[in-house]
RNA sequence: GCCCGAGUGGCGGAAUGGCAGACGCACCGCACUCAAAAUGCGGCGCCGCAAGGCGUGUGGGUUCGAGUCCCACCUCGGGCACCA
């Protein structure tokens, strides 16, 4: 042992992870290497993680994804670019009021005590950002932004107020926007959501459907497919017709037209009902006096049930007759009128007419009242009255006037043109789309910009008086959840003057929801001390678009769907010439711990710390990237940081062996291994360019065995290809391992930083090679491989192939059908 | 139910329609060592003593040639879902 600890000790040559950080952190710190140039005299391009949640330190999953975020960023810089890698915190949030009400403190001490702890372990962490740029959104000279945004909208109607029943979390006492409502529960803490009817501010996000949904065919191809996929799912545009149908007078009140959505206006021969959403107000306006006992019974009985309870698709239809019939346009036939829960007062026009043959609720609900049901496209199937399965596909109308005869598009087509006609109808496109509710009844986020007065009604705060800041005083307890905001117990913070009439009013008391604060920070990155507004203009067109953008898939239809909403107003508002913020995303995976997500209440969590004390910064950020292809999860348990730190340690090795002056012709080196180094690095590159980042390190991997070959086996550590092969590996890890590339690039006699060495350039010539491995199939099979010249000619080569012995023994004699050779590389022969 | 994505050794994973399993983990062996650790070198899909055969979820198809393309199905993961 003490041998060989000494022999250690006289050579140097022990990778000491801890020794390399404590050595470059410094250096880099003072060096300041990732603030970029903007002066036009590179490519620019932008670089962003997901900014981060201040929840105590840094964990699992904020490795990965800033390993990968990083990666593109410091690739960039080696290529040339002058790359905008900026870092900031979404520092508005529950949690931090949470904290704030446990420990009697003002949610800022715990927010920003986080946000120091995350800060030093992303420089431990040696992500590659501008520390210049950072930014906090719960910072006043942020929010006053977000709030001088917030009046844009207002002033374009796109930000209004309106009673409407709401997602309502009964353990966070505030309301919930659709996107946070994950399967009938809270998304942030899983408690089954009610419904409320409340007065609150929403964004028209509706208005912006269309263009949501068109302009996604910019992001194909960049995008997640499967991202994509859910946004136009949320989106849900469905195209399809408003039928007006007239309900009969009564002799209480008079005829009057109520209008339904249907996707399929060929089977109105097929409606034998009508019904409109239990709990939507139509209801009560339709129902006969003596039937509102009934109706208003059921709506009890409606309201009782969950979120959950009434989405199941398994439970029983429900409903009630409200006494009256609406007459089909088409054929003039009653239709009886009903109030349903299974009809919903938020999509359509929350009234349907029921085809009870050719839609399976509707046919269920007719079972359960025995309400008829008529077959009208005939699909070939058996008639849904007797098979109890409504038929939906293609087929030919029957029973249905003028439509019969014709095919379910054209039915479709001929059907809206003769309701357009009659002027009892029209096409149509819905959305299942919702405004975004913004609005929250805590305290820990953006003030809503409003004043409220008797006389002047709702009027913005004037933008020379932003930002409305938080109250200082209100502090634990103050802030539980009570229904209500906390701020409006803020008195002297409430009472304010009318900034229009100068009379007493009182300031709006919810505060936004913290998506709005994500939905810009992106841009006011590119200019964050600028004063005149949010961002400044030329900077955000000099460096947006984002070129990366790197996040979790959990946002594909929250922060993501809300940020191209928000530039497209900020598009529309003409301050910047783009209209989608993100030209390119990638979705990391998940860090799980044998095969599950990591989480308290399982108890498998794996601490970031422990792991950075253990195997050291670079070997834990390259287990996260060759662990598995980027958006794939990674399992903690199937992984090997020792292995990493182990090949590391290899490359490392390899640059206290190199003898050769810096500066050695490289082109006096050993040519095989110089091939062996200009292949890795062309491959590399394309590699990077596809994203295919664990396939970078293992073609590192090659070349460092390769180099260590050439050492100890080959031309010796002298040769000049080989301090060429051992740059490129400093470069190339670079990327992925800044401490021990930084250190390597050191002992191989040049100054920091390797971050800006530049990428290798690629020889062409050695990227050929004299001779190649012929493969030669007889029928598909391998049989022979043969070395041959590069530049053999096909004839060549088929005689080559012909005359190799283990072929002629497949052949077994026979004669030649088909000889296919693709020189230099293969040929396939098939025998008769 | 609808919409996405994925099925390759013991494991993580490679593979512009052209040598399946690169690279690594684990495991086995060798060298160095009194020994161990570290390091270096080698082996490692399955069956078989071998020759050889079989192999990328299943079944078909296209092709000289299919992990890769097409069709059908199975399984797993994710999203949406009484959305008319």
């Amino acid at each position: 042992m003490s041998t060989q600890h000494s022999e250690t000790e006289a050579t140097g040559s022990s990778y000491r992870f801890q020794d390399l950080e404590a050595t470059w952190g410094p250096v880099w710190e003072e060096l300041g290497v990732f603030t970029p140039k903007d002066d036009g005299t590179a490519e620019r391009r932008y670089v962003l993680d997901m900014f981060p949640y201040p929840s105590g330190d840094l964990h699992m999953g904020h490795a990965e994804a800033f390993a990968m975020g990083d990666v593109v960023s410091r690739y960039w810089r080696q290529l040339g670019y002058d790359v905008l890698h900026p870092i900031g915190w979404d520092s508005f949030g529950l949690p931090a009021e949470n904290a704030a009400i446990k420990r009697n403190a003002h949610p800022s001490e715990w927010t920003y005590a986080n946000i120091e702890t995350q800060a030093a372990s992303f420089k431990r962490y040696a992500i590659s950002a501008d520390w210049s740029r950072r930014l906090h959104t719960s910072d006043p000279g942020y929010y006053r932004w977000t709030q001088w945004l917030f009046t844009r909208f207002h002033e374009k109607g796109l930000a209004y107020r309106k009673d409407h029943p709401v997602n309502w979390c009964p353990k966070d006492q505030t309301v919930l926007a659709n996107e946070q409502v994950v399967a009938g529960a809270c998304e942030r803490c899983g408690t089954p959501v009610t419904k409320k009817s409340l007065n609150q501010w929403y964004f028209r996000i509706t208005e912006y459907a269309d263009r949501l949904l068109d302009d996604m065919d910019q992001l194909k191809g960049h995008w997640p497919e499967r991202v994509l996929a859910m946004q136009r799912n949320w989106i849900g545009r469905s195209e399809g017709a408003h039928v007006d149908f007239a309900v009969e007078a009564t002799d209480e009140s008079p005829s009057r037209a109520v209008t339904v959505f249907t996707t399929r206006p060929d089977t109105l021969y097929g409606a034998t009902f009508f019904v409109v959403a239990a709990d939507a107000d139509l209801a009560g306006e339709l129902v006969t006096a003596d039937r509102r006992a009934g109706l208003e019974a059921y709506q009890e009985q409606v309201k009782a049930l969950s979120e959950i309870e009434r989405q199941s698709t398994e439970r029983e239809k429900t409903g009630v007759f409200l006494g009256r019939y609406a007459i089909n346009p088409l054929n003039g036939e009653r239709l009886p009128v009903w109030a349903a829960d299974y009809v919903l007062a938020e999509y359509g026009t929350g009234a349907i007419m029921a085809v009870p043959a050719h839609d399976q609720r509707d046919l269920d609900f007719a079972k359960t009242f025995g309400l008829p049901v008529r077959m009208v496209v005939d699909t070939g199937e058996e008639d849904p009255a007797v098979s109890g399965t409504a038929t939906v596909g293609e087929g030919t109308l029957v029973n249905s006037g003028e439509l019969s005869g014709l095919g379910k598009d054209e039915a479709i087509a001929r059907a809206i043109e003769i309701v357009e006609a009659a002027g009892t109808g029209r096409h149509t496109v819905n959305f299942r789309l919702r405004d975004w509710l913004l609005s929250r009844q805590r305290f820990w986020g953006t003030p809503i910009p409003i004043v409220h007065c008797a006389d002047c009604g709702e009027v913005p705060v004037p933008d020379d008086q932003l930002p409305v800041t938080l109250p200082e005083n209100l502090r634990g307890e103050a802030l539980a959840p009570q229904g209500t905001s906390p701020l409006a117990a803020a008195e002297d913070w409430v009472n304010t003057t009318c900034p229009s009439c100068g009379g007493a009013a009182k300031r709006d008391t919810d505060t936004m929801d913290t998506f709005v604060d994500s939905s810009w920070y992106f841009l006011r990155f590119v200019s964050p001390e600028y004063t005149e507004g949010p961002f400044d203009p030329a900077a955000a067109a000099r460096w947006m678009p984002v070129g990366q953008y790197v996040g979790g898939v959990e946002h594909a239809i929250l922060h993501l769907l809300y940020s191209r909403f928000f530039t497209k107003v900020i598009h529309d508002l003409g301050l910047i010439p783009f209209s989608e913020p993100f030209s390119a995303l990638l979705n990391q995976g998940q860090v799980l711990n044998g095969g599950k997500a990591m989480s308290k209440s399982l108890g498998n969590g794996v601490d970031l710390g422990e792991q950075l004390d253990k195997y050291g910064v670079d070997a834990v950020r390259l287990t996260m990237i060759f662990a598995s292809p980027p958006e794939d999860d990674v399992d903690w348990a199937d992984v090997s940081p020792s292995g990493s730190a182990k090949f590391l340690a290899r490359a490392w090795r390899l640059a206290g062996d190199v003898t050769s002056a810096p500066g050695a012709d490289p082109a006096a080196g050993d040519v095989a291994l110089r091939r062996v180094t200009h292949r890795t690095v062309a491959d590399a590159a394309e590699l990077l360019d596809a994203s295919k980042f664990n396939v970078v390190v293992a073609k590192t991997m090659e070349l460092v065995n390769a180099t260590r070959k050439a050492i100890d086996s080959g031309p010796g550590a002298g040769d000049p290809a080989v301090r060429e092969a051992v740059e490129a590996v400093a470069v190339i890890l670079s990327l992925f391992a800044p401490y021990t590339a930084e250190d390597m690039w050191a002992q191989l006699g040049h100054g920091p930083s390797v971050a800006n060495a530049g990428w290798p350039t690629v020889d062409p010539s050695l990227l050929v090679q004299d001779t190649v491995v012929a493969v030669v199939q007889v029928r598909g099979k391998v049989r022979d491989r043969l070395d041959v010249p590069a530049d053999i000619t096909e004839d060549a080569l088929r005689e080559l192939a012909l005359a190799s012995e283990p072929v002629q023994r497949a052949l077994e004699g026979r004669g030649l059908r088909t000889v296919i050779v693709r020189a230099p590389k293969l040929v396939n022969i098939v025998p008769e």
